[in-house]
This record gives structure tokens, sequence and C-alpha cells, in this order.
DNA sequence: CAATAATTACGAAATATTTCGTATTTACCT
DNA sequence: AGGTAAATACGAAATATTTCGTAATTATTG
């Protein structure tokens, strides 16, 4: 860990969340995923992606013309960090509290409570 | 609801968590606590209250030459949409997926974990 | 009362983020 | 080859956020 904290804005996760599910991808690919939900010029999303290089968010394979861009942050240290940063921000730094508003709010789907219940077993023989 | 989504920024949340935590505050009384931890001019956070108040986030009471500020956000509620869009925005919308990562990473205080055990008992008993 | 201190008002600079237009380059297709 | 389409480069406007300096006002104190 030399760097200090790399910290994506909004437009960027949007992007990154992207890459991630995809796998490394083209600015058209990215573009027409990202246009599906939101209002966005081609350009616009092309510029992002080069600033998010710049930032060493993301890297770019240019060896062919249309670019291919990688993901550099890993999805699951990323969301750690904005958790924890939500954490320290809205929640006084307290993770029930955290996990009982994400709990108390969200209808899971069925598999995802499967998947829950398997994880909070094991976290209670943890934390006993 | 008539008004869309009133959005914190970070600076300002740090401000509302204050206030949440002591009830209506000073200008100074926020200050002393807010400098504590960060670096920050008096009119700087002057400023952001009185950004606050026209967002609409925060009320003045200037009855008395020292103004009193009182959170209008609920605390639950911001707390809420916060996690909504943290979890839109990072973890593909799935509740678990976020819930785990937060368990996963963090040291709950002891009370914590009778808290959160007591919430997910009940929890498991409204998601058979 | 006069000086000092505390407070608010407010403009505006500094910074960060988002968006897009235009120019240029490279590929593709009759 | 010549024309069209697709892609990148890049500056810069538009917007949002954060920070602070200075002036004006009101209280406090000696």
């Amino acid at each position: 860990m030399s760097e200090h904290q790399i910290k994506p804005t909004d437009s960027e996760l949007e992007i990154l969340q992207i890459i991630w599910k995809r796998g490394p991808s083209t600015v058209r690919q990215i573009h027409d995923i990202l246009s599906a939900k939101k209002d966005a010029g081609y350009t616009t999303t092309l510029k992002l992606l080069q600033i998010m290089v710049l930032k060493g968010i993301v890297t770019a394979d240019k060896s062919f013309r249309t670019h291919t861009y990688y993901a550099v942050l890993k999805e699951e240290e990323t969301q750690k960090n904005l958790i924890d940063k939500l954490l320290s921000m809205a929640f006084g730094g307290s993770a029930s509290k955290l996990v009982m508003s994400a709990l108390g709010n969200s209808k899971p789907r069925p598999e995802e409570i499967e998947e829950l219940r398997n994880f909070i077993k094991n976290w209670e023989d943890r934390n006993p």
C-alpha cells in the first residue's frame, strides 16, 4: 500500500461497476450500458475513462485502435472502503447500526436470504 | 414527499452527524467538535451551515444573536438514503453483499455484537 | 463610554466534478 | 482511391463543493 486512497467519484463508480461485471470493456460497450440508464454523451464517457486512467483507477490497453479498459481497483476492496467511509460518515462508526439499517429496509431476493443466513451462521460462530 | 431527495454532501454530513448527536447546536459548538478532528476555519463552518439552511438540510433559530441550528433531515432516513445509494452504486443492489462486506471487515464491540445478534434473530424469524 | 471580542453576512477564490464540442486519426466499404 | 463511419484527443464550459477573507453588527468588559 504505497498509494494513498484512490477514491472514485460517483460517475467513476458507475463505470467501474460495469467493468467489474463485464470484465475489460471498450468505451462503446460501457457507454451503451450507461446510456441505457442515464442520459450521457459518448465523449463524456470517453473523457471519464481517460480521467480514470490518469487517476490510476483503470488502465487502458491501446494496442488496438479501439482501446480496452481494465479495472485497477478491486471490487471487494473498493466496497470495503466505501463502507468504511459511510460508517464513519453517517453511522458514527457503528457497524451494527449500518447492518440493521441495510437489512431493515431491504427486501432481499430468496437466494440472497439463503446466502445471508449461511453467512450469519458462520459469523455468529466466530463471534460468540 | 413533495421535495426531491435532498442529498447532503460529505462536509454537510459531518455537521449533520454532530447535530444529530448533540441536538440543536450553535456554530461555535459544532466548529469546536469539527476542528478537533479536522483542520477548518470558523467561517467555513458558518458558511456551510448557512448553505445547509438554503438547501433545507437544517433550520436556524435566529431569535438570539447566536443562532442555533436544528437538523431537518432525520438521521435514520438519511442513513437509509445513503445505504440505498451505496447499494445501487457499488453493490449492484445486493443487500446481502453489502451486509457481508460490512460484517466481514468490522470488529464490532461486544455490546454491538449482542445488539446485532438479537436483530438477526428477529430478522431470520421474519425471513424464513 | 471606549476598546475588545464574538458573531453573522456575504462575495469570491480555489478545487473538484461533470459534460460536451470540435478536431484529428484510423478503419471500413463501395 | 474517396467517402463515410467510428474512435480518440483535448480544451474548456458548466456545475458543484469547499474554503476563507473582510466587513458589519452586536455583545462584553474594564
